[in-house]
RNA sequence: GGCGCAUUCGUCUAGCGGCCUAGGACACGUCCCUCUCAAGGACGAGAUCACGGGUUCGAAUCCCGUAUGCGCUACCA
């Protein structure tokens, strides 16, 4: 196996890091939940490292104080066990280069910043922030490129010193350099060439003494070793600042590859306006963590001209950065239906009982008596099982199987190309040659129905039709046999009656 | 507006110069199976490989340009 064959090698000529251990981090900010395009990057990042034997970290990017949610660690950590991406270092688990919540390194990153001050490599900043937004205004009223106009770059100490006296906070900008290029080969995209004059001298410490992305993603790869950074393409555009900073700050970068992005039916990235979007909603959905696993691993990444169906040992043990696509792709809920269908009919009688019932005991109608009969649900459920593509459908699917009494309109018992007083008699006739069985088996059932239906002068299709809307007031059910035999004599005896009696009411 | 990236059936994709009159999957259609619904099987429709130039004996595959789309352009990540 050759992961990175492709990949032309401008790293790994450079002495030491060919050999490096694996170390990826999947580095999440705690805004809400999980969405399903930052949890497919984290598993990217979480294959690499079980592929490779390396280290899958988790660490918490919490430096945006105003946009911070309650419970969104939890939930993070949640859909991340869910789908089975256990972490080696981070909350919880712990490590050697803790702590892996950004707001804990705070002095980590305001010493680098002081370094790179003090190297000339970046400077305090005094404008305002009304200020910058109405110099952005002027820049695009000009269509001018909008970005900060170096106006504190040149402060010298003695003004720096003037302002902070008036109570001004600064914040600590990259000085960025003014000419040449800076360019990295992305280990999906390929080479990447930026003009150093196209980038902004952006923040890297705010005022409040939080570090932005840029500085605390740099500073913490940096101390967590960490050997690639595999995140959403829309940070290519960042990168290049990224790499600034290792070279100001005399580090050797990590290898970048950026994975495409999730995109909503209108080719967007994919956000809450598109409907379902974090993982825990598909699993709230219906949808098993295998299925989401497999098909999230396919957006972006394949591995032949025809498998659709891979586990996950199977996805461990092939991953490779090489075989990711690099356009971005829509999120097919059809074809993810499918799947989880085929997943669904994969699962052991038992385990599909087992991961039902809490769907069961949520969606089933309240007149139902609660908790459900565990054994009762289990006889139903291979009845059902090759029918569901989600496990929320199952409570409609079967809940004939639980109710006290059916609704459905009367008419709809009579058959295809049978009226009222054919489809009575057939309902009498069924009604007293039933009550004459003692044993519902579903082999019985089917010797006694299959013949009266010939007798009556009646296609099988018809009588079964017939019995099937009185015994569960569903036109479509599982096969009519196995459903009265799990139904059980007494109550189906007692539907055909209630049947008979509704029809009667019918006006011919 | 600037910069960056991308562009193969409706959708997800295979394709790394000849195997491609482009393969697979979902969805769709027809048929088979069948007590309904599914599942399964068979068949079918569906892509002038965004467009235009090159390079080459030969290009979906390499190069250039154009178009379109997306991303970034915050004291958000």
């Amino acid at each position: 196996m050759h992961p990175q064959r492709r990949i032309p090698s401008s790293f790994d000529g450079r002495i030491g890091t060919m050999m490096q251990p694996v170390r990826v981090r999947f580095a999440p900010s705690p805004t809400g939940r999980p969405q399903v395009g930052n949890i497919r990057t984290a598993m990217f990042n979480w294959l690499l490292a079980r592929h490779t034997g390396g280290t899958f970290i988790l660490r918490i990017e919490d430096t945006d104080v105003t946009r911070k949610v309650g419970g969104a660690v939890e939930y993070i950590m949640e859909g991340l066990r869910w789908l089975g991406l256990d972490w080696d270092e981070g909350p919880e688990v712990g490590g050697d280069y803790g702590p892996y919540f950004q707001s804990q390194r705070l002095a980590l990153y305001q010493e680098a910043a002081r370094r790179l001050v003090e190297q000339g490599d970046a400077y305090y900043c005094y404008c305002s922030s009304e200020r910058l937004e109405e110099m952005r205004q002027d820049q695009v009223a000009r269509k001018q490129p909008p970005g900060y106009d170096r106006r504190c770059r040149s402060l010298t100490p003695l003004e720096c010193a003037q302002k902070e006296s008036g109570g001004l906070r600064p914040v600590v900008r990259f000085r960025v350099p003014e000419s040449g290029q800076t360019r990295f080969r992305d280990l999906i995209y390929g080479d990447v060439v930026f003009e150093n004059t196209t980038i902004d001298d952006f923040v890297m410490l705010k005022s409040d003494g939080y570090p932005t992305y840029h500085l605390a993603n740099v500073v913490d790869d940096r101390a967590m070793k960490i050997s690639h950074v595999i995140r959403g393409e829309d940070w290519i555009s960042s990168t290049p600042r990224h790499l600034l900073m290792y070279k100001a700050l005399g580090y050797e970068p990590p290898q970048y590859a950026h994975n495409p992005l999730i995109l909503g039916p209108d080719r967007s990235k994919l956000s809450k306006r598109h409907g379902a979007v974090s993982i825990l909603e598909y699993r709230d959905q219906g949808y098993l963590p295998e299925t989401m696993f497999n098909f999230i691993a396919l957006i972006g990444w394949s591995l032949d001209d025809k498998t659709e169906i891979i586990s996950r040992e199977d996805l461990v043990k092939n991953f490779s950065l090489e075989r990711m696509g690099k356009t971005g792709a829509i999120f097919n809920r059809e074809k993810l239906d499918w799947m989880n269908g085929v997943y669904i009919r994969g699962l052991a009688p038992d385990d599909f009982a087992r991961r039902v019932l809490p769907f069961l005991e949520k969606d089933l109608p309240t007149a139902v008596r609660r908790p459900l009969h565990a054994d009762y649900v289990r006889r139903i459920m291979p009845l059902v099982q090759e029918r569901t593509k989600r496990l929320t459908e199952v409570a409609g699917l079967v809940k004939f199987f639980f109710v006290d009494e059916l609704e459905y309109d009367p008419p709809l018992l009579i058959a295809k190309n049978m009226d009222r007083s054919t489809t009575l008699k057939a309902l009498e006739v069924s009604l007293s040659r039933l009550e004459k069985l003692a044993d519902f088996s579903e082999a019985l059932l089917e010797a006694l129905l299959r013949p009266l239906a010939e007798e009556l002068g009646l296609k099988a299709g018809q009588l079964f039709s017939v019995l099937r809307t009185a015994v569960t007031g569903e036109t479509a059910t599982p096969p009519l046999f196995q459903t009265m035999s799990v139904l059980g004599r007494d109550r189906c005896l007692k539907r055909l009656q209630e049947a008979l009696a509704r029809l009667r009411t019918v006006s011919s």
